[in-house]
DNA sequence: AATCGTAGT
């Protein structure tokens, strides 16, 4: 599926009028009342040659009989451009409701609503336009938007003031202001996106037609995921890498032809450099070395990968000397600094002498280039067929990053990248073989691997989350006080809800943060804990950068340390701009929800002993369900359910063993790690949370009695 | 004791 429209309270009887009146040229542009351009005409006729124009009144037809539909179609075939314009030409906008399109991206609503308010002949802005989060480029005219799914959804939850029943904290979601809902890209199946499908299908008036499930279940994976194995895992003798070749990807632009592997390589990182770089020295035969001009991209799963290979191919290229063209090799990953990101546009180098061949741009990427960036020049793809992938286990309540074998989607997705200038060779490091019989279809939905921290539950999902899944979210809100013992929205969950701060903990702890006076430094933490991590480490100053972040280290944890930073020292003390920039934005989108709330914002006498402790406690009125315990072994031990073994994560800037503490964050990589984690007392558990450290139920452990003695001496003074 | 996929509000 790549696209779905739902549509609502469509006024059916009278659409012919202005269909006509842009079909048939009138001349005037019936939204501006202004005479059409003559830039309108030569786009019409652009327009007129796409796929979908032709069953463009099979469009209105459907629209005529029903409530919602599925639209599927190939890439490239105008539905993103066209299919809103059509429904705006139906007339539904009249009623002064806008047609909605989401897009799982910001760069795609953007430059999306930027061709369409071409094509409509209208400003951007004024009658198309679009709407991301910190930017706004709608107007009171508007009746075409383009905007993130993430923002629908939002909407969906806040703007919604209907009372809800019990257990149903969506049951009105779907936005009044809409005349119709598009769902695009849908087949990605975002987590926003798998909501907005569930809230549309609940929608009143939704006539729920079988074929809107059936046909969203296309994309729905064959076999459950298999976090880590891959085909290319099998252990087999050593080999350079050689290729089959086999089959064509009809690429939009250029044909892209792939080769497998004959035989699965076992060291996909090394592979992916020597392919990319030369072939194993009985067979030097790789696409530096034996192919034609065109840049290479390479995909793999994380920073480290990717600055290591970097290296590693710098290395060998050097060692190739100048009888081959020169190259450049550059890393791509989101949390590089924009600056080297820009890099990957510059020229590849030129040819060592005038009429050698030009040289060449290797650039090693994880899947940011698979979707979200487009790099024209390149030819070569090498992909070795994995990425870092989210898995959750409700069990341990713990998300984590697991390097998994790819989809057949994603696989397709990669080697088109190879196509934009010219036709393109794309090389898998996997067999045929593995290709068709042990890639998914489809990549795994993601609310199938998430942690569920908002409100879902009688919902009518494409794919129903595990139930345990869902318990543990119902569990989690019914302790942070967000639902009632009946599972319904309680007023404080609902003004979490407003709260765009990444998991419900945070919001809790916002809400709380006035009666420990300190909302101020919370709306801090708050911010920097939903912005990518400040604290730069570039390998060749890995020493300077510790130091740096030594400086501005707060004895009791990593929470405070977040409010140590300063803007103005970013450079020296290689803190990340970009992130110091993005959390100030999303600070002052917090404070305007807190204001609106009529919540105090204030911080504690700084030169009391409370300050500190204070922003501690309050970490605990969201976050008093992700406490561990330092054992006697010397092993700290989450506490309460499902206890687990954890190390503090080398990051962190405790430099001592506390009791206890508090984390934001349980990631698995070479083990059980906390990060971000701050130091509490146990009493501070038993007074912020005295519903969840109920030792009446509690299971027998070291932390217990702990508690126990705790409680005795509380229940003592007192 | 030894480190972080990508989106989105």
């Amino acid at each position: 599926m790549q696209a779905s429209g739902q549509k609502r309270k469509l006024d059916v009887g009278d659409t012919s009028g202005l269909m006509a009146s842009t079909a048939s040229g009138t001349g005037v542009n019936p939204y501006t009342n202004r005479p059409y351009s003559r830039r309108f005409y030569e786009i019409l006729e652009t327009r007129k040659r796409l796929p979908v124009w032709e069953q463009k009144d099979e469009f209105f037809e459907m629209m005529r009989k029903n409530q919602t539909m599925v639209l599927v179609g190939e890439t490239g075939s105008g539905k993103t451009t066209q299919i809103p314009s059509f429904m705006v030409d139906t007339g539904v906008t009249r009623g002064k409701r806008m047609v909605a399109c989401t897009q799982p991206r910001r760069v795609a609503a953007m430059s999306v609503s930027k061709r369409v308010a071409e094509e409509m002949d209208v400003e951007l802005g004024e009658e198309v336009g679009y709407t991301i989060r910190f930017e706004d480029m709608t107007g009171t005219k508007t009746i075409l938007k383009y905007m993130t799914d993430g923002m629908l959804l939002r909407e969906a939850r806040c703007h919604a003031q209907t009372a809800r029943p019990p257990g149903l904290a969506m049951a009105d979601p779907l936005l009044e202001r809409y005349a119709a809902v598009i769902l695009d890209e849908a087949h990605e199946r975002t987590l926003s996106t798998d909501i907005l499908f569930g809230a549309a299908e609940e929608a009143p008036g939704s006539s729920r037609p079988r074929e809107t499930r059936d046909h969203a279940r296309l994309c729905r994976p064959a076999r459950p995921h298999q976090g880590g194995r891959h085909p290319a895992a099998r252990p087999q003798a050593r080999g350079h890498v050689r290729h089959t070749r086999r089959g064509q990807v009809p690429g939009r632009l250029h044909p892209v032809e792939i080769f497998y592997t004959p035989e699965p390589e076992r060291d996909y990182l090394e592979a992916a450099t020597r392919t990319a770089c030369r072939g194993a020295r009985t067979r030097p035969c790789h696409v530096h070395l034996c192919e034609g001009e065109g840049d290479i991209l390479v995909f793999l799963t994380g920073e480290q990968e990717i600055e290591d290979a970097c290296r590693k191919t710098k290395q060998e290229v050097d060692n190739l000397g100048d009888q081959v063209p020169d190259v450049l090799v550059l890393p791509l990953y989101s949390t590089l600094p924009m600056d080297r990101q820009r890099q990957i546009f510059d020229p590849p180098p030129p040819p060592r002498k005038p009429g050698d061949p030009m040289g060449r741009k290797i650039i090693f990427s994880t899947n940011i280039a698979e979707t979200s960036l487009t790099i024209d020049g390149i030819v070569y793809v090498v992909d070795p067929g994995f990425a870092k992938q989210k898995v959750y286990n409700p069990r341990i309540r713990v998300e984590s990053l697991l390097v998994s074998p790819i989809s057949k989607a994603s696989a397709h997705q990669r080697a088109g990248r190879a196509g934009r200038t010219k036709p393109g060779k794309c090389f898998r490091l996997y067999t045929e073989v593995a290709y068709k019989t042990e890639l998914m279809e489809q990549t795994y939905p993601e609310i199938l691997r998430s942690n569920l921290g908002s409100d879902l539950v009688h919902f009518d999902f494409m794919d129903p989350p595990a139930p345990e899944t869902l318990m543990r979210a119902l569990e989690l809100l019914n302790y942070l006080g967000a639902l009632d013992d009946e599972g319904a929205l309680t007023e404080l969950g609902s003004m979490m809800a407003e709260l765009p701060a990444g998991h419900c903990p945070q919001a809790k702890m916002l809400l709380y943060s006035p009666q420990l006076s300190c909302s101020n430094e919370i709306l801090s933490v708050v911010s920097m804990l939903n912005t990518p991590n400040p604290f730069m480490r570039p390998r060749e100053a890995a020493k300077a950068a510790d130091e740096a972040k030594a400086r501005f280290q707060h004895v009791d944890g990593d929470h405070l340390t977040l409010l140590n930073e300063s803007a103005s020292w970013c450079y020296d003390n290689f803190l990340n701009a970009r992130s110091m920039k993005s959390a100030d934005s999303i600070r002052a989108q917090l404070m305007r929800v807190m204001n609106r709330f009529g919540l105090e914002l204030k911080s504690p006498d700084f030169n009391s002993k409370e300050y500190y402790t204070n922003i501690r406690k309050c970490l605990l009125a969201g976050f008093f369900m992700q406490v561990a315990h330092l054992e006697r072994t010397g092993h700290y031990l989450t506490v309460k359910d499902n206890q687990a073994v954890v190390a503090l994560h080398p990051s962190t800037v405790l430099q001592h063993k506390p009791e206890w503490c508090v984390y934001n964050e349980f990631v698995l990589t070479s083990k059980n790690y906390i990060r971000m984690v701050s130091d509490i007392k146990g009493d501070w558990l038993i007074e912020l949370a005295p519903h969840y450290y109920d030792l009446k139920n509690f299971p027998s452990c070291e932390a217990k009695r702990t508690l126990e003695r705790i409680y005795l001496k509380k229940g003592r003074a007192a």
